[in-house]
DNA sequence: TGGCTGAGTTCTGTATACATAAGCCTTGTA
DNA sequence: TACAAGGCTTATGTATACAGAACTCAGCCA
């Protein structure tokens, strides 16, 4: 593995995981040191968080680490509900029903899974990362599949903010087996209105258990 | 200006005006010396031609111009319409009506520009320019504005490949005046389906004057 | 006492030298 | 003559040294 894709990946998850807060200036010796490399490979690694929004560059004194307000995260999900829903639309259109089907199945069982210990819940997630992803083969459109991939490198980020409760997890599995029964049934219509649905419940937990006082903790 | 960012306008420029076409290796030490910059700052202007999607690196080997097929071409209108359509939309809830009833206006005089010669046919394109601009900033959505934004990368590239003929440009404005107009009068449907006129009509005009044997001609 | 100016420091931006790995060509052998 | 193995060439990946710019802070002047 590069040193620039160490540099990279490390810097990524200590951004997303909030081990480096909001304004943080990430000082390129500072941080070459921190990861023992060198500078060049750092540059590269700062300039790709950049191109992904992670950070800026603050007027030529080294790049910060960029916030998410309560604004951002309502312009992120009007984004998010753009492009899922088309994307559940056109899944539904072109994807194979036996793949969503098996899918719909196994999100209906996720119940078990949720109030188990990590491991099980691990489980869960990757059931729902395989959603995504069959989604994504589905619908076969590399610009779309592209831009939602940026996005979600964000919504990762929100969603270390949030509390998932099993309470919700267990809903929004329900709301998945609905987006996924509906993509196998090859109702596009109904395949976005079952994402929207799911992602506006998404947000208004996030925005129920992310207060502005809770956000201040973090900042 | 620094070295990285001249490179980058410079090969940015090269590829859209398919001055470098698909499939060409851009060697570092090749391109650095015909820009008479070093690797360095190169470098780091590939790394965000890659984030654009302009470059990839080729397996360890380089890195390549990446190729337009006729599928990204509906790849890319189809992500296309998914945007800009929910940008009309938005735009007419939240925009300035006078402002997009003004725009209505010039558009409506455009055809008086298109028929002149090259600076008359430069200010249609600012106006054009200046529709996208006021819808950008109805909408108040940063994160939407940036995936239209890494899009319409991709779509000059394919512009340069059709012919834009009069005829095209004067049905063009017309749309555009559609779209404007919708605005102005706060109708989101409206505007969607507006913009989803405009669009298909533009994919037709590129897929009817960029056939494959022309394609071919400039690979 | 407040603001401005200057040097000092520390940062980023760039160039270059070195390390390493991946092709490619050559050569030898079957 | 075809295939494989090895060295050679050339590319990228990395480290480091140097240059330039910006911020800071202290000292001076109004």
């Amino acid at each position: 593995m590069r040193a620039s894709d160490k540099a990279y990946a490390a810097l990524r998850d200590d951004i997303i995981e909030w081990r480096l807060l909001p304004g943080t200036v990430l000082a390129e010796v500072e941080q070459s040191e921190r990861l023992g490399i060198s500078r060049t490979p750092l540059r590269e690694a700062l300039s790709r968080l950049t191109a992904e929004g992670l950070t800026t560059t603050a007027g030529g004194r080294g790049v910060v680490v960029t916030d998410i307000s309560l604004d951002d995260i309502d312009e992120l999900f009007e984004l998010r509900e753009t492009l899922e829903g088309r994307a559940a639309a056109l899944a539904a259109e072109r994807g194979d029903p036996a793949t969503f089907e098996q899918l719909r199945r196994e999100l209906l069982q996720a119940p078990e899974l949720i109030g188990g210990q990590d491991p099980a819940l691990h489980d869960y997630y990757g059931l729902v990362g395989r959603l995504d992803a069959a989604i994504d083969a589905a619908i076969s459109n590399a610009y779309l599949v592209q831009a939602m991939r940026s996005l979600r490198v964000h919504l990762v980020r929100v969603r270390r903010l949030a509390a998932d409760d099993a309470a919700r997890l267990t809903a929004a599995a329900a709301e998945h087996a609905a987006i996924a029964e509906a993509i196998a049934a090859g109702n596009p219509r109904l395949a976005e209105a079952a994402t929207t649905l799911h992602l506006h419940r998404s947000l208004s937990h996030v925005k129920a258990t992310h207060t502005p006082q809770q956000r201040e903790h973090h900042g």
